[in-house]
DNA sequence: TATGAATGAGCCTTCATTCAT
DNA sequence: CATGAATGAAGGCTCATTCAT
């Protein structure tokens, strides 16, 4: 057999270290990281105990991994929508897709976790720069939304519009549940901007 | 020689079950729930390991207390706000709390273990219904509030401002740090409820 | 109040000792020595865990206080046996007498935590000269019985007997329960002296 | 480098485990099984604590181990008996295995550790249905044994035997020690037989 | 004599990590 | 690259015992 290309190797390394993420993911999230021991990890993707350790120096670089991947994932799409000429419907569609993202119910837990991440000084201490980098980045975003919306302070209307959104999000995933008026609070941020509609 | 008075007992337990509480506290905030060993807990206390067990079942009950009692430092003050007769200044007086409560750099980790505690669903499956006590009952503060204030929709308007007060508490304990526009946030919340004010 | 006598002192002491061992026998026998506390047997005879050392020493005193008692408590009524003139008739009594207090279902978990106890090593190191002397006595007054009906040889008679006693405790105690054919084995026994019987 | 084969890792688990086994049985007949750490037997078997645990689920699943062996070890022996043709020979095997088993100084410490299990009220909790069922097929062995005989009560006899046996044990093992009759009570037993003797 | 808070050694158990193969 | 047996530190927890009152 021929050996196997550069590529193949990689595609095989990615695919096994994306498998243990997405066990890693499901298990922290369902039973907390410290409740998870990685022998779970590892028996849920299917790889021994050893491998692990070829894709992640520690149990805690793969939480590291996983909030990284959290944060990527949310910036594409977002990234994304910048081709939307309309500022309202940038402002929409990120709402919407906030939002639509939570409501899964296969997700709550998953992002109840990233919030519960976010929120440990212990994990915050070493990835704070990250967290602060891609938090900013979501701040330029609205920024940029807010001022071709003309809006009086772009900057502060960000700040709000970002801490009712992750307000929203704590409440929602951590406290009320399935009892809370997730749609209505939907409703009113939009109308909120509605004036600013162009089309 | 006589034993102890029921009086001298309640003393000692009370005297050693609150060092242990405020050992805890410290040290969970810092290090974390998990980082953080019976042994240090004993240790900052200048009690010893075994006395824990005497007070609490469980390392996980002591986080359960501390929860608690979290809730009830803030619950006392709340209520006290009732006897104001303007609703604004009700409103104003809360608000001004909260934000004072946080920026005490010495409080700041603490009411970040708060956070934290809440939104780890470990925690949650055993205390959901004490904290969704808590939470209703500061809903409902709000919404009379709100209602003396004759605003359209005072439950929503509740849900509204709670939030928009947790999602800034999540941005300035976690994210942003020193470098968040605590002050403006709240100028900007007063501001919204100003023309309220009957004074 | 008239200081109280010395023998109302003794009583109190008495009364109190007793409750303990009755209290620890009975948590003994039904979780087992390790599996009890000092801390419930102090509850259960509703003494302080610090009185309990006024009485014992230890808990192991506690519970080689509790084996001698056992085998006082049929060395007294064994003794009373002597006073009947046919061999036959002690004999009867002694048999009788072991498989009835064997059979009550109460006792049974108490019968089968005093031969635990003697089969233990750990325990046996410590109280095996006790054991031996009373297990002697019951041996001397075998042999008196089977000298006054002039078996052949008294000695191994004894031995015999003892030993087929005890095995039938020892599985119908710990190995077949209420299986096992306890009425026919006592009835097996007995027949064997019938043909001693004087009267 | 390839990972080791099935059987190297097979070879590995089985000395292991044996090892474990072997120093756990040594321990626990010695010094009990409270009075042994895991500590104690990691050392004696020269392994590491934690090892223990990839073997056995608990310090109880051990001791459950220990005495499944000791009925398997009685067992193969016994089994082979059965291609005796004289039924008083197969017996006569039986006793006199017994008694050598129990005679060796090395084991007897052994032998009274089984059966301070067996009488362990706790221990049979879990394990009564599996000491039934070995104790079952002795008594079967036994009954065709005496049916082959032709004595009158096949089972009555087995159960007399089985207890005889057991009461005797007991009395070495636990009571008398060196100064009981053993060799004297195993000629009693074999001469009460001696007369179906067909050779 | 009586109480129960306090001690602290010691236990079982878990689990991230290493390493020989 | 892959395996899982082996390690050993560390942790939560129990409980016999002591002692100030």
């Amino acid at each position: 057999m021929a050996p196997r290309s550069e590529e193949q190797f990689l595609a095989l390394r990615t695919k096994s270290r994306d498998k243990i993420i997405e066990a890693a993911t499901e298990l922290f999230a369902r039973q907390g990281f410290h409740g998870t021991s990685i022998s779970a990890i590892a028996g849920a993707a299917e790889i021994s105990k050893g491998l692990m350790y070829n894709y992640f120096d520690s149990k805690e670089s793969l939480l590291d991994a996983i909030l990284l991947k959290g944060f990527e994932d949310i910036d594409g799409p977002m990234n994304q929508l910048q081709t939307l000429k309309d500022p309202f419907e940038r402002l929409y569609a990120i709402v919407e897709g906030t939002f639509a993202m939570v409501k899964n119910k296969q997700d709550r837990i998953h992002w109840q976790f990233m919030m519960s991440i976010m929120t440990q000084h212990e994990v915050m201490k070493r990835m704070h720069t990250v967290v602060a980098k891609y938090m900013k980045g979501y701040m330029a975003t609205f920024e940029s939304i807010f001022k071709d919306m003309a809006v009086a302070n772009p900057k502060m209307e960000s700040y709000r519009l970002a801490a009712m959104l992750d307000g929203i999000l704590l409440h929602y995933l951590s406290v009320f549940g399935k009892s809370y008026p997730l749609e209505e609070m939907k409703n009113e941020i939009l109308n909120q901007y509605e004036a600013y509609r162009k089309t």
